[in-house]
Formats: structure tokens, sequence, C-alpha cells
RNA sequence: GUGGACGUAGUUCAGUUGGUAGAGCCCUGGAUUGUGGAUCCAGCUGUCGCGGGUUCAAUUCCCGUCGUCCACCCCA
């Protein structure tokens, strides 16, 4: 083969796609259950759009994004996130002018030039809901609920949720100042990379894990948070502790997007690694004004669809149960032609029927049913053409029957799901 | 971007102390001419990731490159 797929990309297909498709679907009932509607924006933006609001300085636009030029010159960038994006069709289509607030969910590829790594692509899937319009720390404790919930839907009912607060501009920046100041203090005691991180981005430091003894002696963020960004974070944890959700305080935690502000959460799986975070979010007041907006309130998350695959089990346990799918077993054109008929009819009817061409011996089609777990098998040979009927087998018992052309359908809507037994 | 392990049939892997390769599964056909996941028999498939070097000879050694995986980093 003379082409593979991109570094750091995926096919997805087989049992694996099925799987994927089926969490789509249970994900999307979650997020529509807690009243959010899907939204979808252009897999690439101008470039300047997430620039602005990523962060200059961020890992993301420093070395992580696809950016290209188009035909016209125009700067454009695979969106590296969806957080922008959505923040800026809001904003476009002028829905601010609806009033109160919209909620968004997402769901599709991100791209990031980043080394692969166990759970780590270059174009990878996120989940994402966001909730656009209201300050009020309720609904920050609503998206972390709902993502939450997410994987309680599979199962996983006691995640580690790390949560912290960042500020606002006014408080984080005075911080920020402090923090300079604390760091050149301790200056010979950084390792190389947070000598880096002190001049870039100073919050980054608490990310280090060798300057372990440094930021034990450093500002703690919560401890300076301006009276509006203390008051709502005490308000969240309040009303988190309300329901019953557990979580960490976690002083470190910093988020790597610049846009951040208040709240700022992630949700870890001990066991997956050291990609080991399955979502991340907080609020983003600021994003809106960043984009020459009015200033509105926001809150999101966004959750990595291929680490949720990875937890999950192979086979997710299948739901109800709906039609019958059917599996036309012909022996040559002229059966092949009455089975296309029929199988047109049923399908009509919503059942799922597959009609074998393949021509080959009955024993290797019947056993490629059984392969493909087919519910039953429908034979069509020469005895069938002439007595215009089908003989059935119910591939669980092994039971057959003769049904005749006409009364196929409806054999299996009178019978329900169960046919012959 | 840095470091480590690895890269052989569709797949999982074995192998050659350097003489161009093999096993299971899968697939195809058959074992009473129209009835299945078992068994048995037969068969198919590989530029041994790619490029270069050393050598009479390389898939086996060396270098480079691409890719996969793991860690750093970063994050979903």
């Amino acid at each position: 083969m003379k082409f593979k797929k991109p570094r750091g990309t995926q096919d997805l297909l087989g049992k694996y796609m099925e799987k994927w498709r089926s969490v789509e679907e249970h994900v999307t009932r979650i997020l529509q259950r807690y009243g959010y509607r899907e939204i979808r924006t252009p897999i690439f933006e101008m470039s300047g759009l997430f620039v602005r609001t990523v962060g200059e300085s961020s890992d993301i636009v420093t070395k992580e994004m696809y950016t290209f030029n188009d035909k016209k010159g125009r700067k454009l960038t695979l969106r590296p996130e969806n957080t922008a994006p959505v923040m800026r069709a809001y904003l476009e289509n002028g829905l601010q002018r609806q009033g109160g607030i919209s909620r968004f969910y997402y769901m599709g590829p991100m791209f990031r030039y980043d080394r692969p790594q166990a759970g780590r692509y270059r174009q990878f899937h996120q989940i994402g809901a966001e909730a656009i319009g209201l300050s009020n720390p309720a609904i920050d404790a609503e998206i972390i609920n709902l993502s939450l919930d997410i994987y309680k839907e599979f199962g996983f009912s006691s995640l580690q949720v790390n949560l912290n607060s960042v500020g606002c501009m006014k408080c984080r920046g005075e911080f920020m100042i402090l923090l300079g100041e604390k760091l050149t203090e301790y200056k010979s005691e950084l390792c190389d990379d947070c000598l880096q991180r002190a001049e870039i981005n100073p919050f980054r430091v608490f990310d280090c894990k060798t300057c372990i003894n440094v930021k034990k002696k450093l500002p703690i963020i919560t401890d300076y948070l301006c009276g509006e960004c203390s008051e709502h974070f005490e308000k969240l944890c309040a009303i988190l502790g309300g329901m019953n959700v557990n979580y960490l305080l976690d002083p470190l935690l910093v988020r790597g997007l610049d846009y951040y502000t208040k709240t700022a959460y992630e949700i870890i799986h001990p066991e997956l690694g050291a990609q080991n975070a399955l979502c991340g979010g907080g609020r983003y007041d600021g994003l809106a004004g960043e984009l020459g907006g009015a200033s509105i309130p926001a809150v999101g998350f966004s959750a990595g669809m291929e680490r949720l695959m990875q937890i999950l089990p192979d086979e997710l346990e299948e739901k109800e149960v709906g039609r019958p799918d059917l599996y036309f077993i012909v022996f040559d054109d002229e059966c092949s032609i009455q089975a296309m008929i029929l199988a047109d009819k049923l399908r009509s009817a919503d059942f799922e029927v597959y009609v074998d061409l393949s021509m080959r011996n009955i024993k290797k089609q019947l056993k490629s049913a059984s392969v493909r777990e087919y519910d039953y098998v429908v034979f069509i040979g020469q005895k069938e053409i002439e007595d215009k009927e089908v003989t059935l087998k119910n591939l669980k018992s092994g039971n057959q029957a003769t049904v005749s052309f006409e009364k196929l359908v409806s054999y299996f809507s009178e019978k329900g799901v169960t046919g012959i037994e």
C-alpha cells in the first residue's frame, strides 16, 4: 500500500465503530435530557479566533495548531478546541439578543499537532457543552453535574473531580504579579522549564512535577480571589455539596487555555495512564469580550471521546432489541432477484436485511449468517420459487417454518420480535 | 520538541549466531448432490515498514527515515 493514514489519526470501523455510535447516542440522550441543543460549527476557523482566545502563549497556539493559508491568503486553522467557535457562532448569530441563556452541545473532531501517545491523537474527538449567558454558580454546578452524568450513564459513579477557581481578570492579574515576584525570589531553585514558565505563564509552574519544594512556598490563587470571585466559588461549592457531588479542591489546578475565569475543573480516571483527564472545563466570562462582543458570562466543558471509549468495555450491553434482522441465502440469479424484492419490502417495514449474493454453498452462507449474528435466515431456492414461499430459520433455536412470499412482512409484525421459537 | 521499546502474511506472533521465511486464527475449497459457530483434509496470501551503507550475500549488522506504543511535556 502506497498510502497510510496521517500520524496520530484513526480509521473507525467494525465493532469499534458500532461502539462509538452507541456511545454517541447515549451521550446525546443525556445532553438532550438537560435541555442542551446541538450546534455544529465549521471544522476550520480564522486563526485569529484561537490565537486571541486560547492565548498567544499557550501550548496550543504556539506549537499545536494546524494552520494554513487558503488560495486568497486567508489564515485558517483546523479547530483545536470548540469553545471559542461556539462563542463566535453565538455572537455572530446575535443570540444574545434572545436574552436568557443558551445551552449548546457538540461532538466532533478537533486537531492538535502533538506527539501521539496513549489516549492522545492529532485528530481526536470531543463531546462538549456550553451554557452561555448566566453568571450564577448554579449553572457551573449544572455543567459539572452534566459532565459527571455522562460517565454515570456508563456505570462510573465515583470518578475523581478536581475543582479550583482561577479568579477573574482582575484578581488573577494581581495574583500573577505577586506570583512573578515570588518566582524571581526562588529563581535558583527552579528547573529550566519552570524558569521559562515564570517568564511566559507563571501559572504553569504549578503543573511542574520536579519543582515540588518551590511550589509549597508559592502563594495560592484561592487565597487571593476578589470578593466576587470568592463568593462565586463558595456558592458553587455549597451547591455541589447540596447535590452530593464529590469533589477535591485542588488549588494547583490550572487549565491550559487562557480564557478560563473563576471555576476550573477536571474529571480524572486514575487507571488511564499519563493522559488521565477524561474531561475538563470551567467558566470563561471574558471570552465574549475578547471576541469584541459585550461581556457575556459562560461555562462549559469538553470530554475526550477516545478516552471515554478507552475506559468502556468492548461490548456495551445492548438496549432493547428492535425488529429481528434477517439474512437471505440464495443459490442463483433467479433466487437473488426474488430475494431482493422481498428484502426491499422488509426494509420498507424497517427490518434490517442482508442478502448474501456470494452464491457460495449453503454451509458457507449459513456460517456467515451465524458469525454476523443475524436472528433469522431466509432461504430462497428453486423449491421456494416454485411454491412462492420462503423457508425461515431461527438461528438461535434452529427451528424452521415455511412462510409465503406475501405474508413474510406481516408474519414478523404479528409475531412481534420473537417470530418462530 | 526530548527519551525508550518495537515495526515479519488480513491478523496475532515465531524465526534465521547474515545464504530472500514459518505457525495459529481468518479466508477459499472439500469430507452424501439445499442447513450453521465442532472436527478432519487441502489451498491462498508476504517487495520480512521505507531508503541507504557494510558484505560474495541482509529480513537478520550499521545509519537515516517513516510509523506504532510508552514516558517526559501537554491536555481531551
